[in-house]
DNA sequence: TCTCGATATGCACCGTCATACATAACGAAG
DNA sequence: CTTCGTTATGTATGACGGTGCATATCGAGA
C-alpha cells in the first residue's frame, strides 16, 4: 500500500516523527521502540524482532533497557535457555504502550495529511 | 513560553518533528530551515540568524544552499559589501514557505496535543 | 584607496551513535 | 552432561554531521 503520502504541491511529501519523553529523561519512546514492541509481539523473540527491523540486536536490547528505565515500567518479559534458547514477550504494560502509541500515531498522521493538503495546496516547489 | 506541552499521564510530554521532502531528494525542509528563515526575516542577516539559533554560520549557509537546490526555489536574496558588510533577505517565495510551514506546523501541533491527551489519559509511566 | 563587516566556501577535527565483534550465562531437550 | 539458540553486556570500529578555522570576495563609506 505504499507508504507514499499524497503529493499536494509537487513531488512534495510530508513526514512526521512522533515521540514522548518523561520529565528530565533524554530517552524517548517513539516510532523505533514502537516498531520494536510490535515486532516482539509478532515474533516472540527480541533477536527476531531486531532482525526484522534491520537493526542490531545490541541496539534493540539497549533501547528497551533504557526505555524501561526511563518509563519506570516493565515492557517485556524474557526467558533464557531451553530448546529454542529462550524468548521475549510483551507484558500487559508493554502491550498497553504498544497500542496507545499506535493510536496516537494514527491520529496524528491523519491530521498531518489533512494539514499538508490544506497548507501546501498552491505552493509549487 | 516554554516548549512544554501538557502532561497527561505522568511527567510525559509529546514531541513532534515535521518535515517535507521532494521526490527523490534527501534534503528536507523542516523546523530547522523554518526557524532559519524566520530568524533571517527578523534580523536581515544570515550571520545574525545563525547566531540567534545557536548554529554555526557554516551550517546555516550550507543548509539554505541545499534546500534551495532541492526545492528549485530561491528563498533568500543576499548582498555583499558596504558599510554593514551586506545582508540577507527573504524572497517572496522564501516568505511564502516560511508562512506555509508555520501554518502546517501549528495545525499539526494542535492535533498532537489533542491526540496525546485523548490517548495517554490513563497510561501511567 | 583603505577599511570593515557580512557573504561565500573548502577542509580538518570531533562528538555521537550504530554496527560489529567478543563473550558469558542460561536451561530444556537429547 | 553436551548441545543449541537466545538473552545479556562490554568494547571497539566506523559512518555522519556539526564546529572551528582559514581564506577569499564584495562594495559603500571614510
Amino acid at each position: 500500500m505504499k507508504r507514499g503520502a499524497r503529493t499536494a504541491g509537487g513531488g512534495l511529501s510530508p513526514h512526521v516523527r512522533l515521540w514522548l519523553v518523561t520529565a528530565g529523561d533524554a530517552t524517548p519512546f517513539g516510532q523505533g521502540r514502537w516498531l520494536l514492541l510490535a515486532a516482539i509481539d509478532r515474533t516472540g523473540s527480541l533477536r527476531a524482532a531486531a532482525a526484522e527491523l534491520g537493526v542490531s540486536y545490541r541496539k534493540a536490547w539497549g533501547d528497551l533497557r533504557k526505555t524501561e528505565k526511563a518509563l519506570g515500567v516493565q515492557l517485556i518479559e524474557t526467558r533464557r535457555g531451553g530448546r529454542d534458547g529462550g524468548d521475549t514477550r510483551l507484558t500487559a504494560n508493554g502491550r498497553r504502550w504498544l497500542v496507545a502509541y499506535g493510536r496516537f500515531r494514527a491520529r496524528v498522521e491523519r491530521s498531518v495529511m489533512r494539514a499538508f493538503a490544506a497548507t501546501f495546496k498552491d505552493l509549487q516547489p
